[in-house]
DNA sequence: GTCAAATAGTTTGATAATCAAACGATATCG
DNA sequence: CGATATCGTTTGATTATCAAACTATTTGAC
């Protein structure tokens, strides 16, 4: 059992390693070099379809507020992000992507479904319903771990 | 088709944060407090077993060498990382682990193997092929992928 | 209705992570 | 020997991050 282990283990860590250069690597190589990795998952956070609040974003990318207050800063500067004041509570600020950004959204999005395309090539279905079973596990594992979590 | 490649994106994206985020949240309430997710890295891919440059190190972690020099620099500091100059050519500096070290690279070695061993319970052996078998698939075309990166 | 408390976001000061480029020390090769 | 290449360090600039102080607004208790 533990080579196995060992095996799957080399390759999560590898691949997510890799994605995560590429990423970088690809971004600097296009159009949109002024936007950083962590930008990009922003504005991945940000999303496409619905308007959401600052602190909804921060909680999904597991930063604080302030942190992204300054990261939004820079990204409205370099003109991917809106910021509109709610007009119901006049507290709050809806981010959104400005048509740039939603360009560079959907540029990652397809870099995203292409690896996950590319992996499924020469699968079966079944054999990508199991594939889909270990991610799932490995998922709910991970969910579980972190409630446990301290604090 | 494609509602499988969205969840599996899905799945994937939130698998890399959340381990990302427990990771650092484990090393940040132990005995460890000390120690950046950043610097667990450079503690892994410095290793255990071998003698490793600083070039090879930052390469290992596609960083680059000026920027593992500083991290390093920490490392020495707190007592995790020793630098030996080598005496075959004397340009050359060999990173090795400390006790403390080697210490937490076990720790956190242990965390990924848990990972992984939780996901594998409750899959037969097939099961476990497959799932393998994807992720060999996903290793494979990020790599031919960096091969192809510009630079 | 007013005022205290709670909430949403911004600003600030400090530190870590990062790169590119300049630099210093050493090795190699013609 | 001397030019060139290689290895690592240093430096200056930018981004990412947090905690804590702060501002503006809403809510809730009386």
């Amino acid at each position: 059992m533990d080579p196995k282990i060992n095996e799957i283990n080399g390759y999560l860590v590898s691949i997510f390693n890799d994605v995560l250069m590429i990423e970088e690597r690809t971004l600097q190589t296009s159009q949109f070099k002024d936007v950083s990795i962590k930008e990009m998952h922003t504005i991945d956070a940000i999303g496409m379809y619905q308007e959401h609040t600052t602190s909804e974003v921060a909680k999904k990318l597991g930063i604080t507020v302030g942190t992204l207050t300054v990261s939004v800063n820079n990204l409205v500067r370099k003109g991917y992000v809106n910021r509109v004041r709610s007009e119901k509570d006049r507290r709050v600020v809806k981010l959104a992507l400005t048509k740039k950004g939603r360009l560079l959204y959907r540029l990652h999005d397809k870099f995203h479904r292409d690896m996950v395309r590319e992996t499924l090539t020469e699968m079966s279905e079944e054999e990508a319903e199991v594939l889909m079973k270990g991610l799932l596990n490995l998922h709910s594992f991970l969910e579980r771990t972190k409630e446990q979590l301290p604090e």
